[in-house]
DNA sequence: CTGTTAATGAGATTCTTTCGCATATTCTGA
DNA sequence: TCAGAATATGCGAAAGAATCTCATTAACAG
């Protein structure tokens, strides 16, 4: 991810735009929430305000950079686009996140939506659990 | 579903516990907000508190008489609890929402969930499109 | 460099949902 | 049937997430 993608968007390049780019890159938790960005940037010395976190989340959302999910637990999470669509597996307990794409679902949801007349625009699939680990597992 | 229900799950029977069970049954948009069935009440002369309709739409759903379903738009929605499993089908035009049930997909999900090691508690599908009406095709 | 245009930060605001508490209702068992 | 204990209710306040307003600041084209 570039700045230059920034300046396909039509957005110019300044400061919060570059940090939170900078910060979905560094993906270690792929996926936060625009408050643990805010959170991060402020920690960090930044000057940010919340509401501009919003703003650029959600133009990078129209522009296609960065996907926004509602996971359980109130917040909306973000992730950078790394191109392929994807859905995901959300650790109840720890919240950890898994990527994972089937072809087989993928077809099947184009098959129902056919049959019932609908012409789809996008889906959202979230499987909750526990994770493997001992921890999450109780 | 019954008052019954709601003494088996530990509820006492009141007026307004009664009532949000009896438009829940009487499903026409089968999938209401709080709001909605608040306004429903109002309406009809009722008299009755937004917090007990929260308050009691959350019991319900503790009691699984109930399903919450986080649709895109801000609010949720509640279903009655009609016994199987379904996922949806939401129209972003006019929010018609249609349910469906596909044991491939939600065999390949077992399947997914097992590969990466999760343990599955609950799962969300949605597809969201544009449903047959001319209205919402242009 | 400088002017125009777009972006920012701060706080106020909206919207959904939950909480706290005084009052009212249900239900148990006498 | 009725009184008392236990629960539920309605109201307004409050919390939490996201958006809006607007005066100030920063970006970039020329």
């Amino acid at each position: 991810m570039e700045t230059s993608d920034l300046k396909k968007a039509g957005l110019k390049i300044t400061l919060p735009r570059t940090k939170i780019l900078g910060l979905l890159e560094q993906c270690d938790p792929r996926h936060q929430s625009a408050e643990d960005i805010y959170r991060s940037l402020i920690d960090a010395g930044e000057e940010i305000g919340l509401a501009t976190v919003y703003r650029v989340l959600t133009q990078f959302e129209a522009a296609g950079l960065v996907n926004r999910h509602h996971f359980e637990g109130g917040q909306a999470v973000f992730e950078l686009n790394h191109g392929y669509h994807h859905d995901h597996l959300v650790c109840i307990k720890c919240g950890k996140v898994v990527e994972f794409v089937d072809s087989m679902i993928e077809e099947r949801q184009r098959q129902i939506a056919r049959d019932k007349g609908f012409e789809i625009t996008e889906h959202s699939l979230i499987i909750y659990g526990r994770c493997s680990d001992p921890q999450c597992r109780k």
